[in-house]
DNA sequence: GGACAATTTTTCCGATACGAAAATGAGATT
DNA sequence: AATCTCATTTTCGTATCGGAAAAATTGTCC
């Protein structure tokens, strides 16, 4: 409160206002009704719907609470690529090659930025030796299915576990873990990740 | 801030305190760095991860941007089933059967409640009659690849498109969409959906 | 151990958030 | 016209945010 806010363009405090203004309009509540249900003050409500003012982390939950709004509507993603109403088909084979120390494997719509999900295929060569001295960590969740083959999974604390096709695994993928072909064929899975970051989806979230 | 912030249980603002922390642990930063790539002030960043300042929107979004963070995660589902370090396995074949009015289907990993992602298994019947009357539709994000046979994918306001095995979508589930097989014999498809609400897994996120 | 650098926390102060109350504006009624 | 009600905005005092600098703590090296 010291350093002026006006380091960020007023129009963030703005356009937040006017996500709150239009909720209460799409309800055709006054400020007192978001007054009593949030527990804030009228004036307090009115001034942060003409952006006059900020709310704290705090008082947002509260807000959001109160009048039963998740609090990512305010947040919504800025800049994300991934737009409403997206649709998009990736026939058979169209992926970007990305490798890693590990893996090669197939990104798949990676000119879909800022996904919630990433999906990707693989192909673990047999008898490939893999670098066990690096577990692979990211922030997130994991989900793997096992596609043809048969896959050892390494996870760092955990006895490693063999699964074959139409097996899969769920995971918190900042635990350390490692996949490996565990069969004397190729093997083949599909891993979709949480994309925790919003990074680049060409960027090795695995790496 | 004349009225005391109390009014919210410390506990939201030590939350999100403690997800900053853990963003900067996780990559090894000082609070310099942090202040460097955000624009806060050390102090302030430090005061946030302990929980003892809310910050205004406006920091949110600064803070945010600079550490190149959604703002989403320090708002993921609390009271969340889905563990730190979590690991899961499913063999084919292990899944809960779950039915709606177009399809039955396999929710794989139905005892984490709360994952970021909701994955499933199903079968279409060749020759089944779609309901095309009540497209489905729900918040959050989809990916779906066919494992078997082939699939039309109905989409909202989209030309019908068949996807065979290999194939896949992504798309943002609010969209009205469809399933059905599209050749003589039965599909057989993955689905992962980003589960936009706190909901229990086993509730139906394609009803 | 001491010296030093790096990191984090504390202090202090100006700016802003926030709420209660007052003021203003708009519409309805007499 | 005046009066009333309701909704919104403005005002003002207090608490807290937020930053710069100082102090404290931690880590490393000799």
């Amino acid at each position: 409160m010291s350093k002026p806010q006006p380091e960020l363009p007023d129009s963030q405090r703005a356009e937040f206002g006017r996500r709150l203004h239009e909720i209460r309009r799409n309800r055709g509540w006054t400020l007192h009704n978001m007054a009593e249900a949030s527990g804030l003050a009228v004036s307090t409500i009115s001034k942060v719907e003409r952006g006059l003012m900020s709310l704290t982390y705090d008082r947002m939950l509260q807000l959001a609470r109160g009048i039963g709004v998740d609090m990512t509507e305010f947040f919504s993603s800025e800049g994300s690529s991934f737009q409403p109403g997206e649709f998009a088909v990736a026939p058979k084979g169209t992926f970007e090659r990305a490798e890693t120390r590990n893996y090669v494997y197939e990104m798949l719509f990676p000119q879909i930025r800022n996904k919630a999900m990433v999906p990707m295929m693989g192909s673990l060569k047999a008898h490939d030796l893999m670098d066990f001295d690096d577990f692979v960590r990211h922030p997130g969740q994991e989900f793997l299915l096992v596609l043809e083959g048969a896959v050892t999974v390494f996870a760092e604390g955990k006895a490693p576990v063999v699964l074959r096709a139409g097996d899969s695994a769920y995971f918190d993928s900042s635990r350390g873990h490692l996949y490996a072909s565990a069969g004397a064929t190729d093997a083949r899975i599909l891993v979709v990740c949480t994309e925790a970051e919003t990074t680049d989806p060409r960027d090795d979230p695995r790496a």
